[in-house]
DNA sequence: ACGCAAAAAGTGATCGTTCACTATAGTCCT
DNA sequence: AGGACTATAGTGAACGATCACTTTTTGCGT
């Protein structure tokens, strides 16, 4: 019944000054930066301090202030594997004094922009970064308010695009496997709600089409193994590509899962790439070629374009490329035969 | 230089008493339960909140309350894919009404500890629910002052283990093997530092020498695929188990990759189990058996203790398992010489 | 010693809400 | 019709810190 309660109250400035015999705003300014304090009542103070173990109440001083040095990352719920874009977002913020917290919003784009509006207007942050669009009717409300700075991948019929979406990977892939002999590739698209999926399936269209050489095609999946192994399935007997571009890691594996079932080899058939760089993807047979995602960087970039916007300073350009092609074994020459055919 | 300043002020609730002509009290008792209020008052004090866009100030509602309504998960930066156990526990939180934050602390326990500790003191937070272990030294303070709960997986020294060091799949899937026919077993063990690994690989040498079965030994891993190829290369050529039983889906992997390099099929020589139902495992050839871990329950039921405690409610009950074991391609009958080995 | 500026410390007000009371109006019973 | 209640609304203080001032102390030159 009682339980928690035991615990005494938390000493406040008050306490600490009464007990180091100044006035409380002493006190304050000790805490804010150490100067103008004469070395004696400095050190009362800190012993004061160690002595109750106090820590200021950052509610209070959020109020006072107006400020409260927290920031929110609001983001889809269920996303892709977002911790390692969150480490990156919150280690910058760390360095600039922000604590940051980590706000899901499930459910669509209209429910996730209310969220959002609802965390600007709460009054506990001063900045927010999302990771996720928001309807565009919000965003005139938003940043008469808060700071908010949207850095999405995710889209569903949104003008801006994140650098997520940059595919131009894709084109290197291709250039590259083009150079080693391949000439006739077929696209596994990721679902077409993400900005992502659409740019590389654009960028791989632009790309067979500009070096000439011959596509099977683009099936429109949606980021699953399953839709991998069923784009195969769906491949005419006589048309055999070269070499298959899939939309991530998981549809790789269903390609090269379904192209094994129609008996062909990888890569000595048909050579595969992925994007993501998964975990497994290095121990399969074959190991897979894969883009590496550099995820921190991508969350470090946002949040820092979200600091800059805080602090109306200029951000850094910074364009350090965030991918890197892995080749590894499910890519290689394509078969003999193959630079014959029509 | 501007920019952002030119936000009018946020109006507050005196602003909305004042145009709807009650006082303050009057929209503060509107806003927290909508009763005692005569039709006309309530619509006047509807109106004007309308026409303000007013939305309460939470710090300064935090600051008189002594609630704010806010959780946070404190969470160690990189650890395995924690997203969907977050997803887990903030839908539980919400549902009883609190904000949650997702914090999360990089270094090793001491800097994670000491955050904690900051957290717990910064006011900021009614309750904290720690996925990570802390120093039991800090534990003591903590608790006077703000209710927080440890659901730890990964441990050093620690006295409590959550729920997913349960090892006990690992006992059932033996179980089976043996069934089978499997006769000699090898594990390949995750990182030490981890109570989970721990716990595996204590289950697998209990199990295994309860039911008279062979073991080949444990090679001590740390969670990487390369440790699990190294396993397999560590053995004697005159030492082939039938079955090995890997602390996860990506050594699992490694362990595949190894045997092959020596020529074992899998699962013809050998069968293989994994851990994590990782996504690309379901396409792997052979396709890997392993154990789905319910994250999101696992989560929701560390934040339902938080709450329980912050409530003192008593905790309901819960003894679904968390776990399923996903038999695949991985594993087989052992080939049929081995039964007639010593 | 004195005056005077700079350094150090203190005072009262304030941020936006809600709590614990008090005051007023409306309702019902005998 | 008077009194006792209940429903509705208002008042002043308080939460814990900082801000803008004011006051006191210290240091220094002459």
């Amino acid at each position: 019944m009682d339980g928690a309660d035991t615990a005494r109250r938390r000493p406040t400035i008050t306490d600490v000054a009464r007990l180091a015999e100044v006035s409380p705003q002493t006190v304050s300014r000790y805490l804010r930066f150490n100067g103008g304090l004469k070395p004696a009542t400095l050190e009362r103070v800190e012993k004061a301090i160690r002595e109750l173990d106090y820590r200021p109440n950052l509610v209070a001083r959020s109020m006072r202030t107006q400020k409260t040095g927290r920031l929110a990352i609001l983001m889809p719920a269920m996303a892709f594997n977002p911790s390692r874009m969150l480490a990156g977002a919150s280690a910058t913020a760390q360095a600039s004094g922000y604590f940051v917290d980590v706000v899901s919003a499930g459910g669509g784009v209209r429910p996730r922009s209310e969220r959002l509006l609802e965390l600007a207007d709460s009054g506990q942050y001063e900045g927010i970064l999302s990771l996720a669009p928001v309807l565009p009717s919000m965003e005139n409300k938003l940043h008469q308010r808060t700071t908010v700075v949207i850095s999405a991948d995710f889209d569903d019929e949104m003008r801006g695009i994140g650098e997520l979406a940059d595919a131009t990977p894709i084109v290197r892939m291709i250039e590259h496997l083009v150079a080693l002999g391949h000439s006739r590739f077929f696209h596994v698209a990721g679902d077409g709600h993400f900005a992502s999926a659409r740019a590389r399936r654009q960028s791989y269209l632009d790309t067979v089409e500009r070096l000439g050489a011959e596509s099977l095609g683009v099936f429109d999946g949606d980021w699953s193994g399953e839709s991998g192994i069923e784009a195969i399935r769906s491949l005419p007997s006589d048309a055999r590509p070269t070499a298959v571009i899939a939309a991530n890691d998981l549809v790789a594996a269903g390609v090269v899962r379904g192209a094994r079932e129609r008996g062909w080899d990888v890569p000595g058939d048909v050579s595969v790439t992925g994007w993501d760089n998964v975990g497994v993807g290095q121990f399969m047979t074959p190991s897979l070629t894969t883009v590496d995602v550099d995820l921190e960087r991508l969350g470090s970039k946002a949040m820092a374009k979200l600091i800059a916007g805080l602090t109306n300073t200029a951000p850094e350009p910074n364009d350090v490329s965030l991918f890197r092609i892995i080749w590894r074994e499910s890519t290689a020459e394509p078969p003999p035969g193959s630079r014959l055919a029509p």
